[in-house]
DNA sequence: AATATTTTTTAGGTTTGTCTAAATTTTAAT
DNA sequence: ATTAAAATTTAGACAAACCTAAAAAATATT
């Protein structure tokens, strides 16, 4: 089936509120795509036609298998242009959001393949997120944030929740990144910050804040 | 300024139609576009408010120096994507246009800068074209096809002007590409076909259709 | 339980880009 | 110079995707 791009925003949309909360609320789903509730009510009318969406009147609504497969494909063409912005052109994190946006909408099958292959068949983003595979298969790590690893610890950095420039600009500060090995020293319970060791540099402290937005995982 | 999908393939037209004839018609516009010629019209008004195109009624039209920049962007970002299909993703020469006709409307300027980098500023597109620089500026190589180059005179091939899948079967069958080292033999006035010599393969016949679609250049 | 608030949907309108059919202008033919 | 034909434009409609304002349903409050 084909979708339009509008269509395919709104898919790819549910799908990330979907990993959060079970069914999904017009509401919320507005907020996300930055339009009216009424609009939102529009399209899923649209969506349901199509038959991708479980979706009752006042009740809230959920992608069904059919439009899951969708979904994943959606970003699966997302986090492989954002790999290739970043390892091929030199983009810095946080710019490549935007541009990926638009170039996931390009819907040659062939055209994803290739650049696949070309990219040596990545297994997650620049943020750390995992970019499903042709048959919108993820592999999902354990996802175990820094605010939740125990004293002592030794972990690798695995994903960035936040992608903001200003999270960018902390990290690379503290020479953070994807892969990165971090000692957790101690957890301060009176504001949930947290010191942590990376390489041979002094310890530093995060803000829990931060370290909420740090994913990681063992050895 | 900012142009739409629509918008951008209109100008693109328009500027390819300006490249055989002074002045476009509507109804050549129309064809190239395939759509309707009161559609054409429609745009035209649009495209006049936006003052990239001098355009009087019932007599014709043509885009201005805004327009012409606009077209020369567009031509850019198409040509470079073209040559990332073939070059780095492996793609054929005859399945890049249609990909890269959706990849030209992503509209980052940064994002076409890099690209060009990570290219290496490549002066030709796949197929021989010309890709015009940030500015606009196109170096234009004096095109000379083979039905032109006298005979015995040994030159290279440069560009194609015919890019349909049964022209780059005939192209690949004799081992003509773009670079290749062609020696014209005889051209036969009969009917216009021309004897090359391809490397140290046996001579071969091209028939005038094709001997006009192949340009070349010397030395 | 009745009322107030919030959420969601409907009704009706706008813009972009398309269309068909009819009117107008230009060009070609007698 | 008329008339016929072709090209172009106007007029009026339509679909997609959005909007505002009002109605309806669900939830929260007293």
């Amino acid at each position: 089936m084909n979708f339009s791009i509008s269509e395919e925003n709104y898919i790819k949309s549910i799908y990330h509120l979907q990993q959060q909360t079970e069914t999904v609320t017009t509401n919320s789903l507005a907020q996300e795509i930055q339009t009216r509730p009424a609009s939102v009510t529009d399209m899923l009318k649209k969506l349901q036609v199509k038959k991708i969406l479980e979706y009752e009147k006042y009740k809230g609504f959920r992608l069904n298998a059919t439009g899951n497969k969708v979904a994943l494909n959606i970003v699966r063409r997302h986090r492989l242009w954002e790999y290739f912005l970043v390892t091929k052109l030199g983009f810095e994190w946080d710019k490549v959001h935007a541009i990926a946006e638009e170039l996931e909408h390009v819907s040659s099958f062939e055209l994803i393949q290739k650049l696949d292959t070309f990219l040596n068949y990545p297994q997650t983003d620049p943020h750390g997120d995992p970019i499903p595979d042709k048959h919108g298969k993820v592999r999902n790590i354990k996802q175990l944030c820094i605010a939740e690893v125990p004293e002592k610890k030794t972990v690798i950095v695995s994903s960035v929740s936040n992608q903001s420039t200003e999270m960018l600009e902390l990290m690379k500060h503290y020479n953070l990144g994807i892969g990165t090995e971090v000692k957790i020293n101690k957890r301060f319970s009176f504001d949930g910050s947290v010191e942590i060791k990376v390489a041979k540099q002094a310890p530093c402290i995060l803000s829990e804040q931060v370290a909420k937005n740090i994913f990681v995982h063992h050895d």
